[in-house]
DNA sequence: TGAATAGTGTCTGTGAGACAATATTAT
DNA sequence: ATAATATTGTCTCACAGACACTATTCA
């Protein structure tokens, strides 16, 4: 039988907070950015690579393997307060692209107990970051390929070298939206690999219709470096002309230019905003 | 000092689950349908409204206000089956579109004590709805004004009517992501508010690159029933021709006909799936 | 017959894909 | 000179917006 309160003061002060079986929460973030690694052309431009950042554990659970970047989320902070929160731990940085991609709450996802994990994407410019990483975090270069219903992605540090594969089943008709299962999987921890393909689907959407990309590059950049950004994460080749179609209303000249190697020099540009 | 274990095993044995405080997670859905109302000139067709459902509190907190019906995470359930069991409860229907949107958690979101909330959001085919509704639960038809950065919802059960209002502010220059926040409500509980915004700003996009609209329709609908239900969801007349042309490739035309009053009567479509 | 919806035809402009052509640099 | 990237020009085709036109029904 429920107990009549007077009021909302009344009913909070009888509050008993203890009738539902509580849970965890953590955040776990895919750090995501872009790597150079020099050519040995030297007419050629970097290679660039789409990069996450990982960290080995060092403790129980999943040992030894590694998992994105996380903690758990205080019970007077937010998700998003958690993962900047993370994220100045881990990079050393603050404003950078957070956003919360899905929120994974399969009941034995952690073998310790009951736990759900919030999940964020964040983008970050690699020129910004220092070379001192946070303990046993390392960034590894990601192979994306998606063939038929699979998405496999290889992940290289240089050290360790391992693939990843997510299976995608439709779930209705109507929409393009996928129930993702891990099909291989040894050297993650927890649910980690989907939370890192729910990121790739996600960045790989808005590249195509907001500016995200931007919040990957330096002030400065030429057209030629966002391509390939774009080329890295989209996993095609762009036409040249198209390309610069699109992205010219929302860069701005400059009248710097780099002089880079056994080629015409290209001009900088920087970002303006959408218009 | 962190103790050593001998494996994965002897650590799980050994693990203290009251390490850090826990919190409490509910789900709250979003449930969307289109009603269609009678007009009075008998040549013109129903009008039809976007509308969600919503339940009358009859305890504290936000007694005798109106929420999205939900509920608690049991311990042992996903925050899908938790939807589920609200959404089996709530319509006495299963199989219903339902999608994960966004999970809030303001630390003061609840007054009772620290409360997260995964929403989601259903769509459900009015047809297949009986009449009587589960407690105090009503449908209430919105009316949805977008100007500026402002989105003022109208709601309206037939008996009561009031407006709602969330304010945009954008969170960075090189996404359309916004944050949102009330700036006017005083009948709604908690922050579903926000929620409710979330969801038909999700819907309208998906209006335009799935095919989600099929299931708010019933087997066999005209293609002009179509057309309104993508009309009231997005806000705006769309013209004639170019609908069709879109979604001819989506739908199949049956040979059965609706005659409905002094005008040529239409072809009755079903849906295809996306060719 | 008129008012309403159902359904089709067609013109035009925009924009993406494709490819060609020119410019400029270090070795 | 050559191989690479930088940058621009232009042709074509697909498609969305716009509007006109025909078809069919009931009071």
């Amino acid at each position: 039988m429920e107990k009549e309160y007077k009021s909302e003061e009344d009913f909070l002060k009888h509050y008993d907070a203890s009738a539902f079986e509580k849970l965890s929460a953590t955040v776990d973030i895919a750090i995501f950015s872009v790597a150079s690694s020099k050519q040995e052309n030297y007419r050629k431009l970097n290679n660039k690579h789409f990069s996450v950042l990982l960290v080995k554990r060092n403790r129980y659970p999943f040992k030894d393997m590694w998992c994105l970047p996380g903690g758990f989320i205080g019970i007077d902070e937010t998700s998003e307060d958690a993962a900047k929160r993370v994220l100045a731990r881990e990079t050393n940085l603050k404003n950078i692209y957070l956003e919360q991609l899905y929120t994974f709450d399969d009941v034995k996802r952690d073998p310790r107990m009951r736990i759900i994990s919030i999940s964020y994407m964040a983008l970050v410019d690699k020129n910004r970051l220092d070379d001192t990483l946070y303990e046993n975090a390392s960034w590894f270069n990601m192979q994306i390929e998606e063939e038929d219903k699979n998405i496999k992605i290889n992940l290289n540090n240089g050290e360790e070298n391992f693939d990843i594969v997510i299976k995608k089943t439709l779930k209705e008709l109507t929409t393009d939206r996928y129930k993702y299962t891990i099909a291989k999987n040894d050297r993650l921890a927890f649910d980690h690999p989907l939370t890192i393909a729910s990121g790739i689907t996600r960045i790989k959407n808005k590249l195509e219709y907001t500016d995200v990309a931007f919040n990957l590059m330096p002030e400065y950049f030429t057209l030629g470096e966002l391509q390939q950004v774009y080329e890295v994460i989209l996993g095609k080749e762009l036409l040249d002309p198209a390309f610069r179609r699109i992205i010219s209303s929302k860069v701005e000249a400059t009248d710097k230019v780099r002089v880079d190697g056994g080629h015409r020099p290209s001009r900088l540009f920087k970002y303006k905003g959408n218009k």
